[in-house]
DNA sequence: TGCACGATGAAC
DNA sequence: TTCATCGTGCAC
């Protein structure tokens, strides 16, 4: 597998989230990696985007998204699970894209359909908050032998209070995938 | 300093 | 449709 180059991040962040379906999410842990294939993400476009964090402005929580391209942005949602976004385009931008499902490849144990299952069977959380995915132990990959497929484009999910940007076709999936989160 | 509310998932 | 559970952002 070939480890995605920060380029690849610091581009149009709906041809980020395109180009994310299909590749490996790897987390070292010890001499093991838990590999999952990208199957789900959705796309944040912003502070202008009314459902992305960045939309609150520079705080410490949207530090991350405000940085350079490349790294994770991971927070808690609801108090019990964490989501995992890509930060994409140019620091400042305040961009990045959401990795909701997965299709498991190496060492995941449970479902991994949903943002916050992700997380869990990745065994990501806050402690990888802001970490380079340039490293060596968590990164992105593409695989030897990419498959083909076709992509649909569906409203995001769970952003219902963001009024017309609610309606944007920013969530993305692998058509007939069996492991994204909803049809 | 307090409080309403989630980029969720599971149960009912 | 309801609820678990807590960090964040904003009002007071």
């Amino acid at each position: 597998m070939r480890k995605l180059a920060r380029d690849f991040y610091d581009r149009d962040t709906v041809e980020v989230a395109h180009e994310l379906l299909g590749k490996a999410l790897v987390r070292v842990s010890g001499d093991s990696a838990r590999i999952g294939r990208i199957v789900e993400v959705e796309a944040y476009l912003g502070p202008h985007d009314r459902a992305a964090h960045s939309s609150k402005g520079l705080t410490a929580r949207t530090r991350v998204m405000y940085g350079p391209p490349g790294h994770a942005y991971v927070y808690l949602i609801y108090g019990m699970y964490h989501c995992m976004n890509v930060v994409t385009q140019a620091e400042g931008q305040a961009s990045a894209v959401l990795l909701r499902a997965l299709e498991p490849v190496s060492n995941l144990q449970g479902r991994t359909q949903g943002p916050g299952l992700l997380c869990r069977a990745m065994h990501i959380d806050r402690q990888l908050n802001g970490h380079d995915l340039s490293s060596d132990d968590f990164y992105i990959a593409e695989f030897a032998t990419p498959a083909r497929f076709s992509i649909v484009k569906r409203p995001r999910i769970g952003v219902g209070y963001a009024g017309l940007w609610a309606r944007r076709l920013l969530r993305f999936y692998i058509r007939g995938n069996a492991f994204v989160s909803r049809r």
